[in-house]
DNA sequence: TAACTTTTGTTTAAAATTAAACTAAATTTA
DNA sequence: TAAATTTAGTTTAATTTTAAACAAAAGTTA
């Protein structure tokens, strides 16, 4: 439906969504540019991934978690564990499951890695204060949920 | 720097890209399932583009624009080109330069994409409302040109 | 003007990702 | 239990993207 403004109703949330897109691809950039040990965004992600939400996971609970395919799950924890990041070891329980843990090597590339970053994030924190990001971001995970929800595919 | 909680000053700043990031993957898959004539994001971004920003553009301006490599927006304009939906030609004035323009076709396409991807925004309005968005816009626009005006890469 | 430098777009090779086919194992069902 | 189905992970081929090399044209400079 279109008012009168030949704008559609809904031009503000595409907006949103447009400023979304540029961000996430701005910050990525950012962060691959300072990034140590030739680690990737996706690498980092695994990374991160093993401190701030468990200590083991299968492939498929990352690609899941992560939103990409099993393929590219696989390939990004091959890049891993030839960095000697991570284990992967067949589970005791299942014959088809594999399990994924980090290694303390692993632990000191994210730790060295979130090192290499906070000076951009401190830059960042110069011009905009840790309240304003506190007070965006309810609004953020509402959305995420809403459309973690519903999953258009 | 760390706080006696453990947690980086800047965490508050980490995760609102965190979720920038999966918010525009989701959106990106949303967009996807629903785009018609075999359209890719990327394309429908391009498209979109020429009703948005403006009528023409060198393939340079719009590389720049969406932040990928020339070479990825010569793919990008060659399937539009198969599909009928820009026109590239020789600029008159450089020899070297090449400008793209939306052909009537694109026109309609882009019509007809912006009509499906409507009815996922009208459902996302029922459960958010525009001043929602309207107020967490200036924040974001903020983010995005201080990211851009460094552009780490 | 001749030589150089820069700019514009394409091409190439490599990397990342996807969808689909595949293998092996576990689970369900008949 | 045997057969069928589902699940987990890998592999393959195709697509998208990048970085770098490249060719051609334009602009600069000496």
């Amino acid at each position: 439906m279109a008012n009168s403004n030949d704008q559609p109703e809904s031009a503000i949330a595409f907006q949103f969504f447009n400023e979304i897109g540029i961000i996430s691809q701005l910050a990525t950039n950012a962060l691959e540019s300072c990034l140590p040990d030739g680690l990737t965004s996706s690498q980092f992600g695994v990374l991160n991934w093993f401190v701030r939400v468990d200590t083991e996971a299968t492939p498929g609970r990352l690609a899941t978690a992560f939103m990409v395919t099993k393929g590219a799950m696989t390939n990004t924890l091959k890049r891993l564990e030839e960095k000697g990041f991570v284990r992967v070891r067949p589970d005791e329980h299942s014959g088809r499951r594999k399990l994924v843990t980090i290694t303390a090597k692993g632990m000191r590339a994210r730790t060295n890695a979130i090192k290499s970053v906070d000076p951009l994030l401190q830059e960042l924190l110069t011009e905009f204060s840790k309240p304003d990001f506190a007070l965006s971001l309810p609004f953020l995970e509402s959305i995420r949920t809403y459309l973690d929800e519903r999953r258009y595919r």
